[in-house]
DNA sequence: GCAAAAGTGTTCTCTGTACACCCATGC
DNA sequence: GCATGGGTGTACAGAGAACACTTTTGC
């Protein structure tokens, strides 16, 4: 998705909550799923002095576009643009930032708010997935939290904020629907791969073993991939095939 | 799906308007579907002494489910309940509600109303689709409108309100996916009905014939659909059966 | 040559499709 | 009986699953 980044967060937290530009009570968050290992991996933020962990978000501009607005959390996150990314379902259960993790955080930044302030309410949130390429990744924290990590999609943090939790599970699920079509689109892996590790992606995605011949016979059919050069790696046996998605 | 009525919307506008009660900037949209003489229809509202047709929906209450105040305003415009009703996209350009349709109805209806008035802020949108009964159903206007009515997917009105019939297009699209799980939910149908109406049904949302005889098959192996008495008619060839849903 | 992993062939099943045939109904 | 439309049978094609076999690589 090809996106305009028109607008840009101020990544100082005093200045950010100061600011009156944002549509009140609605947030984004980003489910950005990466592949490493064998595993898939959600990116997520630790908040400043506290042991909770939530995904990557946001607010919109008052001007901006919601996709503009997405796509310009997940640049900020990371510095890629040219990235797969989607909205998928907006949570907006009453109760789902009732929570103290805001009004702590802010203390502990020594940021006073009044309880009035809209960070504290009720916010609705429009949940978007991502599907980057890890290894090209830097990533960088936004004006809540002290740093960004990884984790593999079954071995989450034990303390999420919010019901981050669900957005993650709901993400996971709507990545299983139309596999093929989002890993062609996606950047996922790095320009060159093996089959085996198309395979590996779809394993972790799908969360069951495929049969190998099978599953190269599947897509060499799907008719997008290009044969490349084999990789040799020194080990003593057949070496595979490098493929890439076709333009 | 079942849920909480917990508020009601003020069906007088000059009251609507003056409420404080409302989430600012966000909305929702029913993409309400019914069938009848082998049409789907979606039913739309007209806006009083204007020639613009919208979709029923309205505003989320400050301590209100999303998902609740979906199905308030379905029940709001229906009284109908236990009805199938998914959430399936959030419309968030930012131009999309820049028109003056509310600023001409307001003054149709004398209602003056200052120019920062929220309902003429920039409105994101939450789709929902339902499916009902179109024979049990008697629908009613609300606030902004002065009747309602059934629109054939394929003959919606010449003027349709903000960018309601993109979201017609894409609760369609969101429609096609799944059919067989969304018809066994729904209510489109009445309590009984035959083959020949539920492939009407079919491919009136699939939008292609389909075969008498394979659909028959596929849907008596979907293990959905309880074989009730035969229906005579009175017409002179062998009459076909009733059938119901299983719960 | 040998083990390991990649690539290809073959068979079987299941689903979906196209065609045919039989059955009930009211006149 | 006969036209009409509903219900079922069957044969064929394509996709997917499970199996086997061949090929390439470094030691």
């Amino acid at each position: 998705m090809e996106k305009n980044i028109t607008h840009e967060t101020n990544n100082n937290l005093q200045t950010l909550v100061e600011t009156n530009d944002f549509i009140r009570q609605l947030s984004i968050d980003c489910v950005i799923f990466g592949f490493h290992n064998k595993s898939l991996k959600v990116l997520m933020l630790k908040y400043f002095n506290l042991d909770i962990w939530a995904l990557p978000g946001g607010f919109i501009f008052r001007d901006e576009n919601v996709d503009d607005a997405a796509y310009r959390l997940l640049y900020e996150r990371t510095h890629l643009d040219e990235i797969f990314l989607e909205q998928f379902y907006t949570f907006g259960n009453k109760n789902r930032t009732e929570s103290d993790i805001h009004n702590r955080l802010t203390k502990n930044k020594e940021i006073d708010l009044p309880k009035d302030h809209w960070l504290f309410e009720r916010h609705i949130s429009i949940g978007y997935y991502a599907l980057i390429d890890y290894t090209l990744s830097s990533t960088f924290p936004d004006a809540f939290s002290e740093k960004c990590e990884w984790f593999d999609v079954h071995n989450l943090p034990k303390e999420i904020a919010f019901d981050h939790r669900e957005i993650i599970e709901k993400g996971m699920e709507f990545l299983r629907k139309n596999l093929d079509y989002k890993i062609y689109g996606s950047n996922l892996l790095p320009e060159k791969f093996t089959m085996k590790e198309l395979q590996n992606l779809y394993e972790c995605i799908l969360g069951e073993p495929l049969r190998r011949n099978n599953f190269q016979r599947k897509m060499l059919s799907l008719d997008f991939l290009e044969r490349l050069e084999k990789k040799f790696d020194g080990s003593a046996n057949k070496a595979p095939y490098y493929y890439k998605f076709k333009k």
